[in-house]
Formats: C-alpha cells, sequence, structure tokens
DNA sequence: AATGTTGTGGGGAAAGGTGGGGAAGTCAGA
DNA sequence: TCTGACTTCCCCACCTTTCCCCACAACATT
C-alpha cells in the first residue's frame, strides 16, 4: 500500500575545515544498491539543507513539473540551488561553502529524517534546543497523544 | 520509468579576454561518453544562452519540426542563431563576440541546469541577484511549498 | 584488554580553472 | 598578390580546488 520509508532516525557528524562531513552509517545502511552514491543538496526552508537520494530527487522534480502554478514551481525550483554530491572513499559528502554558511553548519550537522523521503541537514545546536522545545510543549500532552496515536489509526479527531 | 535527468546543479565560471570560458567539471563529469564533445549554443530568452548537448539539441530540432504552425517554428529556429561549439584542449568553449554581448557575460557566466535537459548560460551577478529576489519574494510561501513538496504526488488539497 | 568499524583530520598528488604567447588561417582592401 | 588586422587554436605556466590515501581517535562488541 504506502511504499516503504526510506529513513528513520537521525544522526550527528561533525564538519571539518574542508567542509566535509560524514554521511552516517545508520543512514548509510538504509541504503538500497539501487539507492547509488549519488545524492542532490538543496537549499531548505528554516536556514536547513536538505539532501535527497538522487533517484528521490528525480521524482521531486517531476512533481514539480505537474504543479498547476508553473510560475510558481519555477520560481520554487530556482531557490532550492541542487548541488549533487557525491561519497568520496570515506563515505563523507563534500558541502559547499554557501550552504554551510547559510545553514551554519561549520560547528556541526545533524541528519534528520523527513517523512522517510529525505534528510534534513541542521545546525546541531539549533536541532538539539528546537527539540528540547517542542518536547517541553509536547511532554504536558504525552499520554493523551500515545493514547490517541494508538486507537483509531490515527485520526485526529480528538479537540 | 522517466528517462534520468541529464543535468543536476549549477557553476560558476570566468570569461577571459578571448571570450573562452571553461566548462565546469560539475557538469562534465554528467556527461556520457556519448555525448561527444560537440555543443550547441543559442540565444535564449530574458538575455540568456542556452547550451544543448548536440545530440539533445538534435531531439529539440525534431520537436519544433512537428509544430503546427510552421511559419512561426521557422522564425524560431532562426532566432536562436545556433552555433556549434567544441571544448578545446583545456575544456573551454569559446563564446561567440555577439552572444557574449547579449547575454551579457564578460565579467562571468554561471552555468544551470534546466530541467535536466540542458544548461542556461546567465549572467553572473543577475543570476545571484535573481536568485536572491525569487527567495525573498518567496519566503513567506517557501515553509508552505516545502510542506507540500514532500507530500505524495504533492497534492495540495490540505487547503 | 583486544579487535573491528566508524568518524575525523591532514598531507600531498592529481586535476581543474585561468590567463597569455604565439603560429596558422581568414578576410578585406589596396 | 601582398599586407595588416583579426580570429582560431594550439601550447605552456601558474595557482586553486578536489580527491585519494593514510593515521589516529572514538566507540562498541567480544
Amino acid at each position: 500500500m504506502n511504499e516503504l520509508k526510506r529513513f528513520i532516525g537521525h544522526a550527528k557528524a561533525a564538519v571539518d575545515g574542508k567542509g566535509r562531513c560524514a554521511f552516517p552509517r545508520e543512514f548509510r545502511c538504509q541504503l538500497t544498491p539501487e539507492d547509488g552514491t549519488e545524492f542532490v543538496l538543496t537549499y531548505w526552508a528554516e536556514n536547513k539543507l536538505r539532501l535527497f537520494v538522487r533517484r528521490e530527487y528525480e521524482k521531486f522534480m517531476d512533481e514539480l513539473d505537474q504543479w498547476s502554478d508553473r510560475k510558481l514551481a519555477e520560481q520554487f525550483r530556482l531557490t532550492l540551488r541542487s548541488t549533487l554530491v557525491e561519497l568520496d572513499g570515506q563515505n563523507r559528502i563534500l558541502l559547499p561553502k554557501d550552504k554551510i554558511q547559510y545553514a551554519n553548519l561549520a560547528n556541526g550537522v545533524t541528519f534528520v529524517e523527513y517523512r522517510g523521503k529525505s534528510l534534513e541537514l541542521w545546525n546541531t545546536d539549533r536541532y538539539d534546543a528546537k527539540v528540547a522545545a517542542e518536547v517541553a510543549e509536547a511532554q504536558a500532552k504525552f499520554d493523551d497523544l500515545c493514547f490517541n496515536a494508538v486507537f483509531a489509526g490515527g485520526s485526529n479527531d480528538q479537540k
């Protein structure tokens, strides 16, 4: 029915002076041979980057082609500033300087799976802070959330 | 299913006094041996140039042949003012003077992949400005765009 | 501890980008 | 046919970037 998620989880890595960072083992193990070693890195909202398996990126572009607002799609495509990146011999990717600066990754990057389709690259400190904040907010409702999640297939008709 | 994209990404290069510019490594690595070293350079809208792999250009011409308005197709073909260009020993192409002037490339050129099929050649400053402008304009919708973009099929029915 | 895998950093070879000199070819005008 | 201006296309030379390889640190498993 639903296609399987490609990625689950999150992982940290360092970014060295040359702009390289390891592609975490955690996610590497979740790749299939057909995925190859090519990825596409793009700008994303909120000072994040987004990393697609190449094949997934092309699907994404195909979807973009089908938007009814073609001008908007074009604008969107332009703002992504996609870059093709490839794993080196040590399973690292080379991050372009401008993207490191945009997402402020020089002091560390956190890879976060997003809806099983692709990965977000966050500034590690900012990600931790965000998680802490969200957790704090959700903690209060946690029991209810868990309860709802199990029953009724996640239909959110509480409220 | 869909054919793979030929090009992904974007890259800058300088144009020297003789009108030469390097064909960026980034894109050269994305060529297949069958692509050869021949390209076709044409005028394009908005003071840009367009660079086709020769094979891709011929496909494009075939499409033109099928336009119902044959006179219009002929006009279009003429307006393109196509030039066959070839990589020299240093992987550079020689840009004709009139095209450098048309697209204002003397101070630098940016190669941008367009829909995976061919490359656009922009004046670098103008490209950067355009991207910056689009980003600024799209910023408000950007979060929503990104959100919608990752949902299956791009169905925008979450209102 | 011993071992193996992964993450991290750096040195150095190789490749790429850039600019210029200069030989051969083209062309217009005398 | 000659000449001079210009173009095209080699070649070389320099510097920067990229990438390959090695070494070690950080961990986890045994």
